[in-house]
DNA sequence: ACGCGATGCGCC
DNA sequence: AAAGGGCGCATCGCGT
């Protein structure tokens, strides 16, 4: 085992992966070591260390970026590393281990905050405090100082530093697996979450761009709207001078428009005045529903503008977690997770010049990752049947809430038939809804804001009912995690396959997580094989594409124009190949796309060849 | 000036 | 018996 960590120029927008100054090293001998990067022997003595040991780092995907950068003869030796599972980060780790706990906020063990970072870690597991007492850590962002300076002309805190964080990662590492057999959580997923952390960190540092027009297109549309009704809202009073919400003023008009309804005023959790755009719209008062009216463009103009103008004249380079609770990744600064659908936005982000998008989604990735779930527990699953027969599940549970055949739902909806369209929406939300633990007065709120439709408290339980009809073997997955509670409050998950712990959990987060996480599993799995083929794999169709956003059963790559049907071809290959990796019964399908800027809804489109052309 | 809880809202 | 989950980010307002 050897920790690997680097020292470098400083990080900045389209400069992820920086100029190494330093490689510093520490294995079971405990006694640190570090090469100049400036060194020309280096790299062959890096590339004979990767090849052989198991690579511990924290963060280490960033200093595996760094080393990929500079010397390009270690990209194929760091790829095989992480392909049999010798690439272990600390953070990584780390970040599972709390999961396994169920730990969210604070760390029992140092009763702080719950972080990630290495000096935290060396508080505790080590008592060790890394900052403070010396100088060694004011050269944490100054060793582009010592870029050629040989080791002998260094400041002795300059060295001390670095040796120290490669050895208190070694000794951090050691802890960690010693806490993780002393308290039976052991992560088994821990080298395929670091493939996942890699994988994830190319793209943030390879980064998306913007279309400048586009931008300022969206900006001043959306700029004038919001303008316009803050000097109306001044006015009023709601807006104050300086351009600020009013929201003690706010709260008591909206207060005073309910009671002068007749109704009751809607309250937050917490009991104060609810203020969100549903309450503004149903008050009846014009200034509350002006508000409301621009309660969406406040939101792109705040939120989505300002990242959007970054992305004009720079890199935007989003910084990704690669695992959660639940088992999904996320995403920040900014997050390309969350990207609005309407609005403009997406449309904002366009591929480098030349290139093209090839994108491709899993069709209800998280419902077949039920349907397996299901299996994996060794009950018969009826929605596993309707997958393998090549069924569209809405549709399929839509006919059995008609009373009809498969075949003749099938022919309705091809006539456009309204009342075959209608169950199809109704098996929607059933089917999204409900797996999660959706109860009836839940559904029916879910059906409301996710679908528009009301149902009422009758017609969502008898949805319920007809889903759990449909899909028996349901009635055992949910009693699953109601045993598990009969005597608990709250239980240990264990994920099917990956064997991620997750702890602390009760009823819906327990039905939500096992299919959930599952998904996530073999997403960020896809993610892996993805990047590999772009990076290293000449022989693919991927080679050189760049993979730019990953949005939980959705990748997005950057490709040359003219290949891009190769391209979409072999992304679907792939991703229909890790998905069966993960879920071996049930056919998972990627419908893959090329489009000339980030569409929402874009599909496959066919040219006269019957090759793949652009969206949109 | 800064931290933080509460709230609301974007996505899958 | 009943029970959607879970991210990140901006804003407001209060407290230190």
């Amino acid at each position: 085992m050897l920790v690997i960590d680097t020292e470098t120029y400083l990080i900045g927008p389209g400069r992820i992966a920086p100029k190494p100054v330093c490689i510093q090293l520490c294995d079971e001998r405990r006694e640190p070591w570090i090469l100049l990067a400036s060194d020309p022997d280096t790299p062959d003595i890096l590339e004979a260390l990767i090849n052989e040991e198991t690579i511990v780092g924290h963060n280490l995907a960033f200093d595996m970026g760094v080393l990929c950068e500079a010397y390009p003869q270690l990209q194929t030796p760091i790829w095989r590393a992480y392909t049999e599972d010798r690439m272990l980060c600390t953070q990584v780790l780390e970040k599972l281990i709390h999961i396994a706990h169920g730990w969210d906020t604070k760390d029992p063990r140092s009763n702080l905050p719950l972080k990630t970072n290495l000096a935290s870690l060396a508080t505790t597991y080590l008592k060790h405090e890394m900052k403070g007492k010396d100088s060694a850590d004011a050269w944490r962002f100054r060793y582009r100082e010592l870029d050629s300076v040989p080791l002998e002309k260094w400041a002795p805190d300059a060295l001390r530093y670095a040796l120290d964080d490669a050895l208190i990662t070694y000794e951090v590492h050691q802890s960690q697996r010693a806490w993780m057999i002393k308290n039976n959580k052991i992560c088994m997923d821990m080298y395929q979450r670091a493939r996942g952390a890699w994988a994830l960190h190319l793209m943030g540092a390879w980064g998306l761009r913007t279309d400048p027009e586009k931008v300022d297109e969206l900006a001043q549309r959306v700029r004038n709207r919001v303008q316009g009704a803050k000097i109306t809202l001044q006015r009023t009073g709601l807006i104050k001078p300086d351009g600020k919400k009013d929201l003690k003023a706010i709260r008591s008009q909206i207060d005073r428009a309910y009671r002068i309804q007749g109704k009751d005023t809607p309250k937050t959790a917490k009991g104060s005045v609810g203020t969100s755009r549903e309450v503004l719209a149903a008050s009846g008062d014009v200034s509350l529903q002006l508000l409301a009216s621009i309660s969406n463009d406040e939101k792109l103009l705040t939120t989505y503008v300002p990242v959007l103008e970054r992305g004009k004249t720079l890199p935007v380079n989003a910084s990704y977690n690669p695992v959660v609770a639940t088992g999904r990744t996320s995403c920040r600064s900014p997050n390309v997770q969350n990207q609005p659908r309407e609005g403009g936005v997406r449309e904002c982000w366009i591929p480098r010049q030349g290139n093209v998008y090839v994108q491709a989604d899993y069709s209800i990735a998280e419902l077949c990752a039920l349907a397996q779930c299901c299996i994996y527990m060794g009950v018969e699953s009826s929605m596993a049947k309707a997958l393998n027969e090549g069924r569209d599940l809405h549709l399929d549970l839509a006919s059995k809430i008609m009373s009809i055949s498969y075949d003749d739902a099938l022919r309705l909806k091809s006539e456009g038939d309204k009342e075959i369209k209608n169950a199809r929406q109704m098996a929607k939300i059933a089917n999204f809804g409900i797996p999660g633990g959706l109860g009836v007065v839940s559904l029916v709120s879910f059906a409301k804001m996710a679908y528009g439709v009301v149902l009422t408290e009758t017609e969502a339980t008898d949805l319920r009912n007809q889903w759990l009809e449909a899909y028996p073997e349901m009635k055992a997955y949910f009693r699953y995690v109601r045993d598990q509670l009969r005597t608990q409050e709250r239980f240990e998950l264990r994920q099917w396959r990956s064997a991620r712990i997750r702890g602390n959990v009760g009823y819906t987060d327990g039905c939500n997580s096992p299919f959930q996480g599952l998904a996530a599993d073999f997403g960020i799995d896809m993610c892996f094989h993805v990047a590999r083929a772009c990076y290293i794999d000449v022989q693919s169709p991927l080679y050189g594409c760049r993979p730019v956003a990953f949005v939980h059963d959705e990748i997005i790559l950057e490709c040359e124009a003219d290949r891009g049907h190769d391209a979409a071809i072999e992304l679907q290959a792939i991703m229909e190949r890790r998905a069966r990796a993960w879920c071996p019964d049930i056919p998972i399908v990627a419908e893959p796309c090329i489009m000339t800027r980030w569409y929402k809804d874009a599909e496959t489109k066919y040219g006269s060849d019957g090759r793949i052309i652009p969206w949109g």
